[in-house]
RNA sequence: CGGGGCGUAGCGCAGCCCGGUAGCGCGCUUGGUUCGGGACCAAGAGGCCGGGGGUUCGAAUCCCCCCGCCCCGACCA
């Protein structure tokens, strides 16, 4: 491509809207532009990177046996109220206004839809499809560039199978394939154990991204042997002990105190020995749950022990239902509740808990003897430096962006849309689903977020949108024109992508700035200077390291460099 | 949806408090000079000051409403 005829169009001050590097680096390097919240214009250097990552993406999905199919984006709403997910998706989903459908924010409908249709025998499983398309989710707050839109390229993969073995290979392989796919487009990246959330299912990873930026927190132990979405992480904290002795139960008046802090320190005993009353809606359903002293309750662990959307109780509800307010309330006598406790509390006793009056506390209660307890579920949030579960070592919490998220679905699809099949005794089952999703877009920002310096973009060569930036650096010069002419095409034919800067008035020094701003892995510096002698430079993006090479030896040693598994560097 | 900020030329911004001819830098056009790290000179083009209503002799500027965009939070399959 010649930069004098293509459409790329560089800006040299920083974006006010952009905050995160990619953001800024996407819309300087003229990748995208942004046409209203969470709404990209991609531009044509951005549609090669595409081009790049979904080949590897193709590539990879073949390898496992995947079919690529091509899904619609809009689909009838019928098909989403029969698996509950309008209702689940809210707001999320858009909705076409003039027509009973929808925009697919994900496809397991219509997959599941598909299946119910034309599969019916055993025989006719395993199937891996997948797809790679634009998707559409009403986010209540795009943010970040392109890492979180209203539409976005993602490359879904739907498994079909007819036993949870099945489902467990098809999970496996599914891991396998991204960890090359993410390693393949130049990304570090871990993967955390996760919640399937809203999604449903028996399992789920995520692939991540370590990054300031991210919208996930997730805890990694010490050793990097565990790590976990904060939602679902856990970890080593010793339980409360037993006190000997059965002491009665009695209440103890404690004027103005509303916090665990306070709390302890007024009575001066050890936050282990109170315990702390958060109250939920559980559905429609009052839920009180008991944390050990100052342990917080992790929505997400409650969600799932539920299994239904939970929200905390406020104000004058809370006053009504529990006959006080935050800071006096706990499990002992309390009418129409169900009690949940966190698992640090199982079989605890001599603790102190909330009277349900203000400004009164109850102590030596014993969880066993004056609580109906119905339920000890691991439901706290997990601090930095505790232990991770698995003993390898002590939890550090990052933020992370979601690269890519694997599920296992289980029946709940095929279930809600009927897709049965005949296993081999004619007996008729649910067929058993997986989903596994991969932003697009997110490895392209992702990408960026990890590969930039002061200057601007440094793209790995597996996804860069082209090879070689072929730099005509004075145009003046018939010499330098004529080689550079010379060389473009050479280059080409043998296999490169290359950009080249022929720009008739732009100087030497704005040529040098945009070439590392787009930053392709080489550049091919053809000065005035060096050509007299015959010669031609080459400069890595990367480490800025330059090498004067031989005209005649120049295409070989570009395309050595660009095709070499580990480029040797010998100026 | 709550809190905060911002909408003035393609981009980045000043002007607004204290009402009175709409500005600066970059980019763009034309001519000339320059040519290895975002060149220089000269002459130009380009704006319903986000939209609507109000106050006023007069509104980019003051008041009200709306829309859009960004950030923090809530949310995030």
């Amino acid at each position: 491509m010649r930069l004098s005829q293509g459409f790329v169009p560089t800006v040299k001050e920083i974006p006010a809207d952009a905050t995160i590097p990619s953001h800024q680096l996407m819309i300087r390097a003229g990748m995208v532009r942004a046409l209203a919240a969470g709404v990209y214009v991609y531009l044509p250097l951005a549609q090669r990177v595409f081009g790049k990552v979904t080949r590897i993406v193709r590539d990879e999905m073949d390898r496992i046996g995947g079919q690529e199919l091509l899904l619609p984006a809009l689909s009838p709403i019928e098909l989403w109220e029969q698996t509950g997910r309008v209702k689940a998706f809210g707001d999320t989903l858009f909705h076409v206004k003039n027509r009973p459908l929808v925009l697919a924010p994900t496809h397991e409908e219509v997959v599941c839809w598909l299946a119910k249709n034309h599969i019916s025998s055993y025989k006719e499983m395993p199937q891996i499809w997948y797809q790679i398309q634009v998707k559409f989710r009403n986010e209540p707050r795009p943010r970040s560039g392109v890492l979180r839109g209203r539409q976005f390229m993602m490359k879904d993969s739907y498994s079909l199978d007819r036993s949870w073995e099945g489902l467990d290979r098809a999970y496996d392989l599914h891991a396998e394939a991204y960890r090359r796919i993410f390693t393949r487009c130049g990304l570090r990246f871990f993967v955390v154990g996760a919640s399937s959330g809203a999604m449903g299912g028996t399992g789920s990873q995520e692939f991540m991204m370590e990054s300031p930026s991210g919208e996930d927190v997730i805890a990694l132990s010490e050793d990097g042997s565990y790590a976990a979405n904060l939602e679902v992480a856990s970890s080593q904290v010793p339980g409360a002990a037993r006190v000997a002795g059965d002491a009665r139960m009695e209440e103890i008046h404690t004027p103005g105190v509303k916090t665990i802090d306070a709390l302890a320190e007024f009575l001066h005993v050890d936050q282990a020995m109170l315990a702390k009353s958060v109250v939920y809606w559980g559905g429609d359903r009052p839920v009180l749950v008991l944390m050990m002293g100052n342990d917080s309750l992790n929505e997400s662990k409650l969600m799932s022990v539920l299994g239904v959307d939970v929200r905390p109780i406020e104000g004058e509800k809370l006053r009504e239902l529990t006959g006080a307010e935050g800071g006096s309330i706990g499990p002992v006598g309390l009418k129409g509740f169900m009690i949940l406790a966190d698992a640090r509390l199982k079989g605890a006793n001599g603790l102190v808990s909330g009277a349900n009056r203000n400004d009164y506390h109850l102590r030596n209660i014993d969880l066993d003897r004056d609580c109906t307890i119905e339920g000890y579920h691991d439901l706290r949030t997990v601090q930095e430096g505790e232990t991770s579960v698995n003993g390898g070592g002590k939890l550090r919490i990052v933020r992370g962006i979601e690269l890519g998220h694997i599920f296992k679905l289980g029946t709940k699809y095929a279930d809600a849309l009927g897709a049965k099949f005949l296993d081999e005794n004619g007996k008729e089952s649910p067929i058993i689903m997986g989903s596994y999703g991969i932003g697009i877009d997110r490895i392209i920002a992702c990408h960026i977020e990890q590969n930039h310096d002061e200057n601007g973009i440094i793209w790995d060569r597996s996804i860069a949108p082209f090879d070689v930036h072929l730099i005509a650096v004075s145009t003046r010069s018939a010499q330098v024109t004529e080689t550079s002419e010379a060389l473009y095409g050479e280059l080409g034919r043998s296999g490169m992508d290359v950009l080249y800067d022929d720009r008739k008035e732009t100087s030497p020094g704005f040529k040098f700035k945009d070439a590392d701003l787009l930053g392709m892995p080489y550049q091919v510096i053809v000065g005035e200077k060096n050509l007299a002698n015959g010669n031609i430079e080459i400069k890595e993006r990367k480490t800025g390291r330059r090498k004067i090479v031989p005209k005649s030896e120049l295409v070989e040693t570009v395309r050595g460099l660009v095709t070499s598994k580990e480029p040797e560097w010998k100026p």
